[in-house]
DNA sequence: GTCTTGCATTTTGTATACAATATGCCAAAC
DNA sequence: GTTTGGCATATTGTATACAAAATGCAAGAC
C-alpha cells in the first residue's frame, strides 16, 4: 500500500444536500435574500433536519447563505458594494495567482493554453457564448492551477463559486468581449516570456473590467439585506 | 426604526462551543492531527452532539478541523508545504491590503500608526515580546480595515486564525527582530507617501521573511497527516 | 385610527434514540 | 508466520421528539 489513500468519492448525505441546495441557488430557484424553510426543503430533498442543517453550514462557510439565529437560513443577497469589494479582491487573487503562475509555468503547460486561447477565438468568432464562458473558466482555472498553492486554489473557488452562484453576469457587448479575448491574448504572451508583474497587472486590470461591466447592470439596485463576508 | 438592526450579541450555543474548541487548539490542548471524540467532547463542553457537530462544521470551514466520512473530526496538521503555501497566501493578502490602503489611508489613519509604531519600537527596546505581537497584530489589523474591502479582511482573518492556531512561532532571533521593527518604519512611510506598489512589496518581502522564519524551525518536520486547503 | 398586549401557530434549537459504519480482536486457513 | 474472515465493541450518521424562540393575528386600550 502507498500513500495514496484517496477513498471512493462518496458523497454524505449533508454534502448531497449541500451539493443540491448550491444546484438551488446557482440555477435562480432559489433567489437572493429567499429564506430557507427547513422543514419543506427536507421533504423536498427528501433528508431530515439534522443532515439539511449541516448542509446550511457548509452553504454559510462558503458564503452562500447566511444563518441568523431562531430564525433561519436565507441566501445571500450582496448589495453593489459587496460585489464591488468580492471583484477587487478576485482581481487580486488572481494576480497573485498570475505572477505565481509565470515563476511556475513549463512548456506543455503553455501549450495547452494556446490551444485553449485557439478555442475561445473560434468561440467568439461564432458568437458560441456558452462555449466562449466554458473556455474562459479553464484558461483562469487552469492559471490557478499552475500557480501550485492550493490554499490560493481553494479560496479562489469559493470565492469564483459565490460569484457565479449570486448569478453576477455582465453586460455583454461586442465591445467588451473583443477586448476581453485581446486580454487574454496578452496574458499568454506574459506567461509564456515568463513576465509575472505584467501578468499580474494584466489579470488585475481584467477582473477590473469584469467587475465595471458586473456594476453598470447593478446601477441602481437596491441593497436588498445586502451582508458581509 | 432606523436600519441598525444589530441584534444584541448573544452566542448561540454552537458559536460558544466553537469558540471553545478554537481556544483549545490554541492553547495547544488539542494538537494537530488529534481526532476528537464527539462524546468525550460533550461532557467537557457540557453540550450534546447536535451542536457540538455544528460547531465542527464551522470551524472545518475555518479550516482548523478536517472532517472525515464515518471517522469523525481531527484538527488539522499542516504540512511544510502547506505552511509555505498558507504563508505565500498571506504575503499576497496583506500586499493587496497595502495597495488598497495606500489609496484610502487618511491623515488620522497614519498619525494613529505612527503612533503604534512608537509603542512597537519602544516594546522592542525593551525586549517586551508580548507587546511587541500584541502591536504588531495591531498594526497589520489596522492596515487590513483601512484597506475597506470586508471581503479581503474576512479572508484575512480567517487564514490568519489558521496560522494562529496551529501555533506557528517564528524561530525568533534578535538579527530578525531588529529587521522586521525597521521593515515596519518603511512601511509607514510608503503608506505616508501613499506610495501603494512599494507598499505592497514591502509587505510580501515581510512576510516572506516571517515565512522563512516558521520554515526554519518546521526544517525536518513529518507530514502528520497533513492535510489542504 | 394607531399602538400595545397576549395568545396561537409556526419555526428553529437541542437532546436523544436508533441505524449504519468503522475498529480491533481472535480464531482459523493457508 | 502471515493472511483472511467473522464477530463484538465503539463511534459516527440520521431521524425524531421535545423545548425554546419568533411570528402573526386579534382584541383591547388610548
Amino acid at each position: 500500500m502507498d500513500g495514496s489513500n484517496i477513498p471512493i468519492a462518496r458523497l454524505t448525505l449533508p454534502e448531497a444536500a449541500a451539493e443540491r441546495l448550491r444546484a438551488l441557488i446557482t440555477e435562480g430557484v432559489l433567489l437572493p435574500g429567499a429564506k430557507l424553510n427547513e422543514r419543506e426543503l427536507c421533504e423536498q430533498l427528501g433528508v431530515s433536519r439534522t443532515p439539511l442543517r449541516e448542509a446550511f453550514r457548509m452553504l454559510a462557510g462558503d458564503g452562500l447563505l447566511v444563518q441568523l439565529p431562531n430564525r433561519g437560513a436565507q441566501v445571500v443577497a450582496l448589495s453593489r458594494e459587496d460585489a464591488r469589494h468580492a471583484f477587487e479582491m478576485m482581481g487580486a487573487l488572481e494576480g497573485f495567482a498570475g505572477e505565481r503562475a509565470a515563476a511556475r509555468v513549463t512548456e506543455d503547460d503553455i501549450a495547452g493554453l494556446r490551444r485553449l486561447q485557439v478555442e475561445m477565438e473560434a468561440a467568439h468568432a461564432r458568437d458560441d457564448l456558452p462555449t466562449y464562458y466554458r473556455i474562459n473558466r479553464a484558461i483562469h482555472d487552469t492559471l490557478n492551477t499552475v500557480a501550485g498553492n492550493p490554499v490560493l486554489t481553494q479560496t479562489y473557488r469559493t470565492l469564483n463559486a459565490r460569484l457565479h452562484a449570486l448569478r453576477f453576469r455582465s453586460n455583454f457587448n461586442r465591445a467588451k468581449w473583443d477586448q476581453a479575448v485581446a486580454e487574454h491574448r496578452s496574458m499568454i504572451e506574459a506567461l509564456a516570456a515568463r513576465d509575472g508583474a505584467a501578468l499580474r497587472d494584466l489579470l488585475v486590470r481584467h477582473l477590473h473590467a469584469k467587475q465595471q461591466a458586473v456594476l453598470e447592470t447593478m446601477k441602481d439596485q437596491e441593497v436588498l439585506g445586502g451582508t458581509s463576508l
